[in-house]
DNA sequence: CCAAAAGTGTTGGGAATACACCCATGC
DNA sequence: GCATGGGTGTATTCCCAACACTTTTGG
């Protein structure tokens, strides 16, 4: 292989909200480097491929593709060291799954809280530890939550899938009034039944767009009337 | 060169404040493909380099690497089409320099304004209008303001690098307030003389870091007292 | 009637913009 | 003293967290 020229590798974060916790799928290494760690789902980035299709194309041995609602590039590691047999540059995609989906993984795949992580090989801790930072910081200025929700949900559902994902409580009062406010979601004309033990029906919400939408965006120092030119 | 390995280049997108606006560093291209376009400055990863250190070694054959004050990773664009002779894939660097440098250019580079670009190489206008907005972001949540200020400024100083680099007007009053508030600049001793004419002599300003600080955490639906569990 | 869950009204605090006004200097 | 630019005080607006209260169901 001449010098310059590198191998390349595309790597999924699928991250789906899973009994209440964010969860993020990986699959264990039976062969050194890192034998019996943890690993991102991913592999070698191939001739005429975009580095988002190939991260697709890994990610399909594990989910079927449309439950793939969101994907998008996080950032590219070049470390020379990040794999110690040969230099793989890698660029990591962030990909989110609706709880709808139940995939039948491969026996050596499995879904982890993001709060307790396995050891996990090469620089894969670091790189899920940034795309959780990404999620997050996604979830308080865009509608990005859609594709971590079901077609339609209670506020409650995503109140928790909310609280799961940013990792602190949310209130659903609140939740539901900036939501709505900023059209990120609408109700639809059903309700839910109520549980055994009684309760009011709920009303049952979607989200107004199922592609990603910059909500509250940054706005700091701008005049309030119009004025877009540099002075 | 096999099939499953490929170029990589890095690149540079090297804005400084200069005359009021905001200015993008760009060198014309003297051969085909583009013949004649701009382009951003950058070139090959080499063996056992890592990306950001490539991007400031061809950064230096412009600038004296000391004054690129910040330098931050954008993204990696990987369309086999958008080199037409061969692949490369390319990573995206963001470098911001401070007004106090006027490196001395080769020949075929100069600045453009970034609101005034002319016909560009390759994907690079993208990259660039990609980079702006990157830059514009985070002017509203962190410090990064301090890689395109002076060590020392006055307010009214720090209200025009603001303007250009956003590209509205900005009011000094509330820049001032706002970045005091935040802890992201302080005053310094020492006040400017005034400019013939009169006027009140101006407190000089400088940054309290110069390093990246994010300063408005994405917060919404965080509640106000403690609570770090998921529910 | 009571418990349970959903949803609304209201309050309060904090942050940001706008604007009036005061301060310090040169001429 | 007056023009010029720098800086502060204050009002207004907006967003959001908190919490009390109402609504609607099951038992």
């Amino acid at each position: 292989m001449p010098a310059d020229c590198f191998r390349h590798e595309a790597l999924g974060v699928v991250f789906q909200v899973r009994g209440s916790r964010l969860q993020v799928l990986l699959w264990q290494r039976a062969a050194p480097p890192f034998e019996g760690s943890w690993a991102l789902p991913g592999g070698q980035l191939l001739a005429g491929e975009r580095l988002g299709t190939s991260a697709g194309r890994y990610l399909a041995a594990k989910v079927d593709i449309p439950e793939i609602a969101h994907l998008e590039q996080l950032e590219t590691r070049s470390d020379p060291a990040r794999d110690p047999r040969e230099r793989v540059l890698a660029t990591a995609y962030l990909a989110l799954v609706t709880p709808g989906a139940r995939p039948r993984l491969p026996g050596d795949t499995a879904w982890h809280p993001v709060d307790e992580l396995p050891a996990c090989a090469f620089d894969h801790g670091s790189i899920i530890r940034s795309a959780r930072e990404r999620l997050r910081a996604k979830l308080s200025y865009t509608n990005i939550g859609f594709a971590l929700a079901p077609e339609t949900f209670t506020i409650s559902q995503l109140r928790d899938t909310y609280a799961a994902a940013i990792g602190h409580p949310v209130s659903a009062t609140n939740l539901q009034r900036i939501l709505t406010r900023r059209a990120v979601i609408e109700p639809t004309p059903d309700v839910t039944r109520s549980a055994r033990g009684g309760g009011r029906p709920a009303t049952l919400y979607r989200f107004a767009s199922r592609g990603l939408v910059v909500t509250n965006p940054f706005a700091a120092f701008r005049p309030r009337e119009a004025g877009t030119l540099t002075s």
